[in-house]
DNA sequence: CTTATTGCAAAGCGTTTGCAAGCAC
DNA sequence: GTGCTTGCAAACGCTTTGCAATAAG
């Protein structure tokens, strides 16, 4: 069994889940993902493979993942939810090329203590943050017209 | 006519859109919120001021004042959309209570600063961008249990 | 008078849920 | 065997849209 597969097994016997064929087989897609994924993409790429759940399947186990760590939620300002896995990432920013969707992580350590003393300044205790910066990569500087992408990260 | 509904005209002017009893309607009641507010607040409102908008139009009237520059969308992670307005309000970021949901802003010009430098390093032309902190505020430091809000701004 | 706008009701879309059958443990 | 899971289809909640009537400029 694989590292992964191990560990998501133990948060579910933790809370008193099972591990199922077609859990397994939603594992193995989300981790198959190299960006940003949403539902759909799940289920289209399991059907890919010859597999077929069904999407209220999918959609029962986000939360699983989400709560075992694998995957965070992507902030989109409304409808579709997608996400990003985190299992193995070290947490970072992001810049959002409007026009073209790239999207840059960067980590910047002096911005992360300023929010350290943001957060002693009223004093508040800090669980999670994200940083998101919405612009023009280079390649698109000089193609601008209309900006394309709803979603933040 | 009052200074804001000039700019909102002026807005609608340059579109050729038309300036409606509805849409200074919705536009009063969009200022007259403090904190954020969704479309079924709006709605709401104005039904207890005894006028009464269908939904449909309140709904066709939101972009006018985000493309106007009255109000920004808040980032929820699905579902329905809601929004802050910004007529009249400096830029800055956000320190959310998960317990409480209370939503403290702060400004920060170090941290602005190195976003500056961040773009430049990675060539990149910042549009708009958001920071948000989740956790705890002061009162709820010793009452926690359960996250509460989905809500970042 | 031309063109945008409104209200209504229906449609859309992603997501959730009730239920009976099935399977992990 | 017990209790969680699955698939299906129906329900949901918010938002959008087609259409005919209306009103702004």
């Amino acid at each position: 069994m694989k590292t992964y597969e191990r560990q998501f097994k133990s948060y579910l016997k933790e809370k008193k889940l099972k591990l199922t064929p077609e859990r397994k087989i939603i594992l193995s897609a989300i981790l198959s993902f190299h960006g940003h994924f949403d539902v759909d993409g799940l289920y289209e790429k399991i059907r890919a493979e010859g597999k077929n759940l069904s999407r209220a399947t999918i959609y029962r186990a986000m939360p699983l993942f989400i709560e075992s760590g694998f995957i965070r939620e992507i902030l989109n300002s409304r409808g579709k939810a997608s996400y990003e896995h985190i299992f193995g990432h070290e947490h970072h920013d992001h810049l959002l090329c409007i026009k073209c969707g790239r999207i840059i992580e960067f980590k910047e350590d002096k911005i992360e203590e300023l929010q350290e003393e943001v957060c002693k300044k009223y004093d508040f205790e800090p669980v999670e943050h994200r940083l998101g910066i919405r612009g023009y990569c280079n390649k698109c500087r000089n193609k601008k017209k209309q900006e394309r992408q709803k979603l933040w990260i």
